[in-house]
DNA sequence: CGAGTGACAGATATTGAAATCTGTCACTCG
DNA sequence: CGAGTGACAGATTTCAATATCTGTCACTCG
């Protein structure tokens, strides 16, 4: 980032760098000041758009969150292909995007994860969209016969609690298992198989 | 724990002290001191007994994890019932008695929790022998006809996987939420019937 | 002997004073 | 005006000194 530019403080331009601070400083060391310092302005100035530190973490994380959601959203609304298969695609999808990003650069992965859990709320509606994704994907499968659900969105909602080990940031030490893929394979499998018509 | 008294100071008093000073103080707080107060002998005699402090904690779970799998144990090796009912029975055998525990009694949970993660070697002990215990109960129903499946150890471990969620301590905070019960049961039959010959 | 002791060295944890950070606000200046 | 400033109070973090703990060992004493 360089120092600074007389650019119009947006808060996008704020949020940019803030992701920035946060890769190089880490969750713990990572300040208001130094995010005022990296855009070249008083730190007063960042509290003229985001009303506090942990607002402005919040908004990172949000951020983050909806790159993921966007990217799944285009699996569980391809046309085409049968729902156990789009089932399986979009578990696959999941698993290999946080499998990579936590085994590709770990500390920034760690700082997802500590923001992630300092802003629960916006994690919950995030996995609220991700689990309605599934419910289509398994109404599709109900409508066209190839699935059985008597309650779609808590089937969605099984499918998605079943297969939180390949998933759920806290066990991301597991995945760098080298049978971590075969059990994610027997786990996905068991559970199309017993959603199965 | 009173004071003292003139009784030989065997491994199994001293484990027994430990987990009080443990109850009583906390995982952070309890120390080799704290036992050997307990006890009225010096710290150097706890040590005459266990090589270290991690070792003396490492038996201190040890125990707690034997009690866990020796209850789940009887209801894997009870004769008749079909394999399905039995598999449900042990799931939630074991989905109550951590639930109960945590609810109960949530600082000596935490304190176990603590004790769990500093010994991991211990815990992927106790987790292998609760997957073969899950594994003779699949065999069980693949030989009387009821259950299908091709690997039977890598299915219990599919099985274990699965329902991580309602055994995995990490998720002991969501196991108070009002909507756990029916969450656990949806997983828990997508998995049976993932399962079903 | 051999279970138990207690003084000791090095490692770890606690504490309180100093430094830094967060969030506010009266102010500047284009 | 209104985006940006910087000095400030109170909260939080850091750091170094102090205290406590872990693990050892030469010793005691039944």
């Amino acid at each position: 980032m360089p120092p600074a530019a007389a650019e119009p403080l947006t808060p996008e331009r704020i949020l940019a760098t803030t992701e920035e601070v946060l890769r190089r400083f880490g969750p713990t060391k990572a300040t208001v000041v130094d995010v005022a310092r990296a855009l070249g302005v008083s730190h007063g100035s960042v509290y003229r758009h985001f009303p506090s530190k942990a607002a402005l973490r919040e908004a990172v994380t949000e951020r983050w969150l909806t790159k993921s959601a966007v990217l799944l959203e285009e699996i569980a609304s391809a046309p085409g292909g049968s729902a156990p298969s789009k089932l399986e695609a979009w578990l696959e999808a999941l698993f290999e995007a946080k499998r990579h990003k936590a085994g590709d650069d770990p500390e920034l992965f760690a700082t997802y994860t500590v923001l992630l859990a300092e802003n629960s709320g916006v994690v919950d509606e995030h996995l609220t969209e991700l689990v309605a994704q599934l419910a289509r994907i398994i109404a599709e499968g109900v409508a066209a016969g190839s699935l059985a659900a008597g309650d779609v969105p808590g089937a969605a909602r099984a499918v998605f609690d079943a297969t939180g080990r390949f998933h759920d940031p806290q066990y991301a030490a597991d995945w760098l298992s080298p049978t971590i893929i075969p059990e994610f394979e027997a786990v996905t499998s068991l559970v199309i198989r017993g959603l199965r018509a």
